[in-house]
DNA sequence: TCTGGGGTCCTAGGACCC
DNA sequence: TCTGGGGTCCTAGGACCC
């Protein structure tokens, strides 16, 4: 049997807010949108408990959290901060496994079946690593014992904050019957209602139709999903996933449909994109342009490179032309660049100049400096000069 | 009171190939 | 004049997760 642990930190952006301004501990923190005094736009990423007590929970609309909390202390997000607590996190997992499979900035799962012959059994474990982050960052985790991936991470949400939940080996079906079907995995808004109007209202109900009738409900998905209800999950914590896709996006304060501003704003997002790219020392095969209408409609366009790349100018011509064949009906409310088809920078396809694409090249020494540039004043030094105002 | 930004995976139709 | 069957890749959209 397998020894799996989901950890997963509580409240995270607003406790380390918390945890870096005392004056904020015991008070509603919302991290999110600016809320601009109920006009903002945008939603909720973090809130403290405290916040929690008056209805405000992540991705709530920031607007409708100063409604509900007019005094509450509104921050925007610290990625940079956050990201460097993470890494301490991060670096505490790893001393009791190698097998860790970050999930997000604030959870990963750890495989500790191989530790536990010389670390001792896996809660003793999950105890120890809660002390040691509580210990190094200030900071609270919930975590999660199980045979597998999906026990363990509902058993790290059901005691939430500060949690510590083992599902014994022989335990997951009584563990799993009473809980409402949302707490599945892949199951939301949509397969929720899927599965009320079928009557199906917890996991046991779930368990109890059988394999069979739920596949005839749902497709193949059905299969998967009852396996998930009776407690069976295979997957292997994987210590590192390939990046499949990098892209970055952007919602205006306000809509609009003038094209030069757009077109700038792609700008900006291709070279963020390609930067981003280099960083991780990769390459995109495809590039895609998002755009979201006044009336949330959302349309992509994604076009192949006969060469991948990773300079900002060739994915925004790319880009500009997808942006070209729209008539912009509407106002627009976001626009975004994305990149898939993603190979490392010195793999195949890469080195050979032999296609129009490849004016790489002499930009391509652009692009270092400015990463240069970048890394060294920060993103604000160096901008295009078709950016500025 | 509208609904962020970063991702992953799945589906379904059409092109294309053998 | 009619028109297979299987596989793979590309594209667009949608569900879902944090």
């Amino acid at each position: 049997m397998r020894k799996i642990l989901h950890i997963d930190m509580d409240a995270f952006y607003a406790s380390v807010e918390q945890q870096d301004n005392p004056e904020f501990r015991g008070k509603p923190v919302i991290v999110g949108a600016d809320p601009r005094a109920g006009a903002g736009r945008g939603v909720v990423a973090a809130c403290s408990y405290e916040a929690r007590r008056f209805g405000i929970h992540s991705a709530l609309p920031i607007g409708q959290a100063w409604r509900l909390c007019p005094d509450g202390i509104y921050l925007r997000p610290r990625f940079s901060r956050y990201q460097e607590i993470s890494g301490q996190i991060m670096d505490v997992f790893r001393e009791y496994t190698d097998t860790v499979e970050p999930l997000s900035i604030d959870e990963a799962f750890l495989d500790v079946t191989g530790s536990t012959t010389l670390m001792g059994p896996a809660d003793r474990i999950g105890g120890k690593i809660k002390a040691e982050i509580r210990e190094r960052t200030g900071l609270t985790a919930s975590v999660g014992v199980a045979p597998n991936k999906f026990l363990a991470k509902v058993a790290s949400d059901l005691d939430k904050p500060d949690g510590f939940v083992v599902v014994p080996d022989d335990g997951a079906a009584a563990f799993l019957a009473p809980l409402p079907i949302s707490r599945l995995w892949g199951v939301g808004p949509r397969t929720e209602s899927r599965l009320r109007a079928l009557g199906l209202e917890t996991i046991g109900d779930l368990a109890t139709r059988g394999r069979d009738r739920l596949v005839a409900d749902l497709g193949s998905g059905g299969g998967h999903l009852w396996n998930l209800a009776v407690g069976i999950d295979d997957r292997p914590v994987i210590a590192n996933w390939a990046v499949k896709s990098v892209s970055n996006e952007t919602t205006f304060e306000r809509d609009t449909r003038d094209r030069d501003a757009l077109v700038s704003t792609l700008r900006r997002l291709s070279d963020q994109v390609a930067a981003r790219l280099r960083k991780k020392h990769l390459r995109a095969g495809t590039v895609t342009l998002k755009l979201r209408y006044s009336s949330f409609t959302t349309y992509t366009r994604q076009s192949g490179l006969r060469e991948p790349t990773g300079d900002g100018e060739i994915i925004f011509q790319r880009v500009r032309a997808l942006f070209d064949r729209f008539e912009l009906d509407e106002p627009v409310r976001l626009i975004g660049v994305g990149t898939t088809r993603l190979t490392g920078a010195d793999g195949p396809g890469t080195q050979l100049g032999l296609f129009a694409d490849s004016g790489a090249d002499s930009s391509g020494k652009l692009s270092d400096a400015m990463d240069r540039i970048h890394e060294r004043f920060g993103n604000r030094a160096l901008h295009r000069a078709s950016d500025l105002p």
